[in-house]
DNA sequence: CCGTATCCGACCGGATACTG
DNA sequence: CAGTATCCGGTCGGATACGG
């Protein structure tokens, strides 16, 4: 639960579970209103954490791209259900897309 | 998530599923470490978001008790298998009380 | 393109003191 | 007992600039 709690960090994961592998720059667009500086930091969290996977091409210019682990993947279940739930509390109208704090 | 999200606000959750109604007092001491401008603002929210109940009693000294209701209860399915999920990753050592932040 | 490094202001949360 | 009010220091996160 601490791994979870910090801010983007769900919404991050939802992310790329929707999408699947996602480069970098795409993330940051996606994402609005993070910051680099954040969305790094929420990404090499959940790398160490073993929820999410770096792929490097040294390319030029490079290409560095994210995705859900298997262990990542395990989540989706719990958080889909958790989303299921605050459709119910909240109404259709409730999007995915919050910020966490 | 937003509501959830908040430090103290999960195992704040997860005490009440285990003992049932509880003393403010009683939490206090229970949530070791927590201060009360914490603790309150924490019940407030909870409150708001219908997840749990107040209880006064105006006897001398004053009683007020909180448990969870039965939005609140719908929550702690989901937390078990998120709990149960850490226990897998983690092994059976870690324990439920995180604080969050 | 994909970051890291540095600075800095805002806000959060603890400690303390006080009330019905 | 169960809070509210106030102050204040630490930290978090954004903005900016820079590097491989």
């Amino acid at each position: 639960m601490t791994v979870l709690s910090g801010p983007w960090t769900l919404y991050l994961i939802w992310v790329l579970s929707q999408q699947g592998a996602t480069r970098f720059g795409v993330l940051r667009q996606e994402i609005s209103g993070i910051s680099t500086k954040m969305l790094t930091e929420r990404l090499r969290m959940l790398e160490r954490e073993g929820i999410i996977q770096r792929h490097y091409q040294a390319t030029i210019p490079p290409q560095v791209s994210y995705d859900l682990t298997d262990k990542g993947a395990e989540l989706i279940a719990i958080l889909g259900d958790l989303y299921s739930l605050a459709e119910r509390w909240y109404g259709e109208s409730s999007e995915a897309a919050h910020c966490l704090n």
